[in-house]
DNA sequence: CACCACCCCTGGACGC
DNA sequence: TGCGTCCAGGGGTGGT
């Protein structure tokens, strides 16, 4: 389940394989995962991997790109063009140096799209996504926050308030900030929006570092997994032992999503007394 | 306008 | 071992 840390994880192994490589030529195996024509790639030099939140942008030197959405299971690869394609290869972008840049994704819930170039990429897809989260300040997040009434998991959540945090990250930014997921975003105050800042950069540093969670298929462009997902506290641990406090985590949908977190150590009352 | 439920899809886990 | 069932969830859409 690609979030920020996994498609940066993407993005670096991307650039260190195919930046600067030319693309002979692009191959569409499955139509309806791709918008836009990919083909208007080839013949250009691989120039630039960008990311904003959890979508990913290859470029190329004369305008063309392609914006990749990994969804749920899609990934990214750099192989050797002998390298036989896996299952559910929808797009592969053919290199000058032997090598194939593929986009696999056997749940289609990403996807591709296709822009003549950056400003249209802005304009049609990234402006209305929320700022960066590993960028975002605390007074936006703060302003951001205290515009909506839904609840603190729902809001975080949400690509357009910020960009880049899905389920796993939210409900362990949570508890890391010990802040309910079910308190109104408009109820976080100045100093609650700056501890959750001064804990999202440093979690999503770690798990970039430890190149993303794995979880079922999920796997960078070198194919290697991550490692993160040994360092959850909360994420998929409902029932059992808080790490902190030791009670029962708690286990609910919040915002259709599964929502783990210690009703004991992540409440209004314990934030009020810790003042950073 | 803000928000919420639903839906898309496949593979892995699990029970029998 | 094999089969059926359930579950994971990002983000778009349509309904309230």
């Amino acid at each position: 389940m690609p979030e920020l840390p996994e498609v940066e994880t993407v993005r670096r192994g991307v650039e260190a394989a195919a930046l600067g490589q030319v693309i002979q030529a692009v191959r569409v195996k499955r139509r309806d995962v791709v918008q836009g024509r990919p083909q208007a790639m080839a013949g250009h030099r691989l120039s630039a991997a960008l990311r904003h939140g959890k979508q990913l942008a290859l470029v190329t030197d004369a305008g063309p790109l392609a914006c990749v959405h990994l969804g749920m299971s899609g990934s990214l690869c750099v192989e050797p063009a002998s390298t036989p394609r896996a299952k559910h290869t929808h797009l592969v972008w053919v290199l000058a140096n032997g090598q194939e840049l593929r986009f696999r994704d056997p749940r289609r819930f990403g996807g591709v799209a296709c822009f003549a170039d950056r400003q249209a990429l802005h304009k049609v897809r990234w402006h209305a996504l929320g700022p960066d989260a590993t960028t975002i300040t605390p007074a936006d997040l703060h302003r951001r926050l205290n515009a909506t009434r839904r609840v603190l998991k729902a809001a975080l959540l949400d690509q357009n308030l910020v960009a880049g945090l899905g389920n796993i990250y939210v409900d362990e930014l949570l508890f890391a900030a010990r802040l309910s997921p079910l308190m109104p975003g408009c109820a976080v105050d100045r100093s609650q929006a700056k501890r959750l800042v001064a804990r999202m950069r440093p979690l999503l540093a770690r798990a970039v570092k430890a190149g993303g969670s794995s979880l079922r298929d999920y796997v960078g462009a070198d194919g290697a997994s991550g490692a993160f997902q040994n360092n959850h506290q909360v994420y998929g641990r409902g029932g059992l032992p808080c790490p902190r406090c030791g009670q029962d985590l708690s286990a609910m949908a919040i915002a259709q999503r599964t929502s783990v977190w210690c009703g004991g150590c992540q409440s209004v009352d314990t934030t009020q007394e810790l003042g950073d």
